[in-house]
DNA sequence: CATTGAATAGTCAATACTGACTAATCAGTA
DNA sequence: TACTGATTAGTCAGTATTGACTATTCAATG
């Protein structure tokens, strides 16, 4: 249901249309979710049916049809629910990146170290990059603040499997 | 392709069927992926016909079908490709647990608190579970590192979140 | 004013993923 | 031996998600 609280949570702001909401998320939140245009479409279907959006068609100038999503009454008490779940609950995060670590020693552990250093260039590369991001307001800070933590810690972890394979490469080569 | 990467990695050991693989999957690696029986089937199908493992029905006594999958030449030189790609990228883990955090505005903040309080008792008992895993052998053991290491610095974050509510609480009610 | 490129708005066919199911065997037990 | 529940093995129909596309408008430029 995250998704669905994402969006209604948008919806909050006012009316919009399915390409704003989608826009709106794409660059404010690109970094705490991902969610495609096709997906948004989808979901904001589905929450029609279900009542918690109403959608009216609008005509701006001559443009074609454009559907302006606005939320219903039971669409902010069901967001209000939602909310409240997603705050009590946790989920682990499931990166992929961790994989690859699990197959390690199928590879020599130069090599290994070798690579582990290019990821920790890319995740440096991102810490710098959220600490260029100019202060947000509210809660949008929040979620930049999570993300820079979340990183650093990844950082430092990384630190450490790279000492432990460089420990283990010089074992190899001894 | 990490999923492809697992399933490839994990017939490395040796060759195995459908249902083998899934339950070591399950059993072994159910906190840094989660892949569902069917899927699995789905991607050895298709990777046989890529031609990186091949598949041969085997009958013991007097059971039915069962597909023993058992990884080519090819599916090794994939494996080797794709774990380096893995090692050498990283791609930032998405929680949805995040979502909640950036609507958090629109709840009074002592109610926010109380939530986030329940949040931080559900990643406390996830850290105490991890602390009670046995040592495993090798790179399993990595993995089981990197997920303590994360839910520590995910509780760190909760306890700086929730100061920070707290705060908030403390000026509304003044 | 025709043309190019960007922005706006949405669609659709195809892929990926899963919940819920079937069906056989085995192990215990009453 | 008939029944119950657990384990093994796999299937299938339905849902979710996405890449790639269409189509219009706007703005700028030669």
């Amino acid at each position: 249901m995250e998704r669905e609280l994402l969006l209604l949570g948008v919806l909050r702001y006012g009316e919009m249309h399915g390409y704003q909401l989608h826009d709106f998320i794409e660059s404010s939140m690109a970094f705490c979710t991902d969610l495609k245009k096709p997906t948004a479409y989808f979901l904001l279907d589905k929450m029609q049916e279900s009542g918690w959006v109403t959608v009216k068609q609008a005509r701006e100038g001559n443009r074609p049809h454009k559907r302006v999503y606005k939320l219903t009454a039971k669409g902010e008490a069901v967001f209000q629910d939602l909310l409240r779940a997603n705050l009590a609950d946790f989920t682990t995060a499931k990166t992929g990146s961790d994989i690859g670590l699990a197959f390690i020693d199928a590879m020599p552990s130069e090599e290994a170290r070798q690579l582990l250093q290019q990821r920790r260039k890319v995740v440096a590369e991102q810490v710098a990059k959220f600490e260029q991001v100019p202060a947000h307001a509210g809660s949008q800070q929040l979620l930049i603040d999570h993300q820079l933590h979340y990183l650093r810690s990844e950082l430092a972890w990384l630190n450490l499997v790279i000492r432990r394979v460089k420990a283990k490469a010089r074992a190899q080569q001894a």
